[in-house]
DNA sequence: CCTGCAATTGTGCAAGCGTATAATAACAGC
DNA sequence: GCTGTTATTATACGCTTGCACAATTGCAGG
């Protein structure tokens, strides 16, 4: 057999769109499953695919990949959430009920969800940046569950609305974490069931 | 001047219970500020005042040291919850309040307490032993949700009182989460009279 | 006072980290 | 087909990490 050369690896072009994605997917897989700290340059660029020096090429810094994932993944929950809405039937009441039921049930309600969300928790409340996308996409969902519950009671006070928006959130926040850190303890579907009953209460329905 | 010695760094010798103790609270405060990444063998060892090789003569290894110090945290929690109801007045409906405006109010709503609840939640899904404390902690703050309920509402069936139990946690956590993560977000004293009235609504009281 | 124990320090190491940069090979355009 | 561009690989560097271990020193008991 001869001196056989330093055989270099073969690999494919990937459109610039494509690489991004699949290396923020890979990023986000990693955070999800082991914590800001799993999400290695290695790591991120084995479980794409490629060399670890491509990130480089894609991403001023590891941290701006960080933060490119993280804006991904909120654009992406926002969009979810108010994809739904698309879907609903007519009545406030329904719309309502559909859209806290959406948030109760796999995929929102899910252990990966909860992994993002802890993972990139300390680098949002550093980050100023990210902090603003946080509490965009908080506010955004709140505000879009202000506007069912104005829907559903008509004439309440602005004042009003945002009280029971806040305590409604809280309902679906609270019934996420426990569904989400302890998947075992729940019956399937009695997140929702709970959830539609205690903001039904809360409202007054 | 003289060849100096080499100058070894002076020590006072500790008790291996407050040496222990002084490392833990080194640990947890590194976690709550800047995640379990932060909490460095070197940082930790910093914190405390100690060099980073003692913490090798306390504990096994990092991970027996932090898994220490999330029993340590949760223990604490867990006192603190009960220790409100000692204090407390003396109607079913009285202690309720009162156990619900402690866990919406400084320390328990503090960016410290949410960095730390974030700080270990991969850890506390990838290990058994740290798994089972977390669930042991949060079914012990909601049983004794469900017994302030009982009281409250006597001759309630078993099953319906877990699921208000259910609720009215998730009303607190949800509260609790979203006031711990945007501080700024809300009035002073606006989340405990929110939770009071939520949990009213979903009692019936 | 001094002697022994062990709590504490100091040093060093192998592995992994993020990053910089040169070499290479895939693919588009001619 | 050839050629130029650049996406991708490969290698190396300085730094940090957790951990092992020997040297030191505070301190209690005789």
């Amino acid at each position: 057999m001869p001196g056989n050369a330093p055989e270099r690896r073969r690999f494919v072009r990937a459109g610039e769109e494509a690489r991004r994605e699949s290396l923020i997917a890979a990023a986000l897989d990693l955070v999800a499953e082991g914590g800001i700290e799993a999400a290695t340059v290695r790591a991120i660029a084995a479980r794409a695919g490629v060399t670890p020096g491509l990130i480089r090429h894609y991403f001023d810094s590891k941290e701006d990949l960080i933060a490119a994932a993280y804006r991904d993944h909120m654009d992406r929950m926002t969009a979810e959430s108010a994809a739904v809405l698309d879907t609903a039937s007519d009545g406030p009441a329904a719309r309502l009920a559909c859209f806290i039921h959406a948030a109760l049930r796999p995929p929102v309600v899910d252990a990966r969800a909860l992994g993002l969300w802890s993972g990139f928790l300390h680098r949002v409340q550093a980050d100023a940046g990210m902090r603003a996308v946080h509490r965009a996409t908080y506010l955004a969902f709140r505000d879009r569950l202000q506007d069912l519950i104005a829907a559903a009671l008509p004439g309440t006070a602005p004042a009003r609305l945002r009280q029971l928006a806040i305590a409604a959130n809280a309902v679906i926040d609270g019934l996420w974490l426990e569904g989400s850190a302890l998947p075992d303890d729940f019956a399937p579907d009695e997140l929702p069931r709970l959830g539609l009953e205690a903001v039904g209460a809360i409202l007054g329905l």
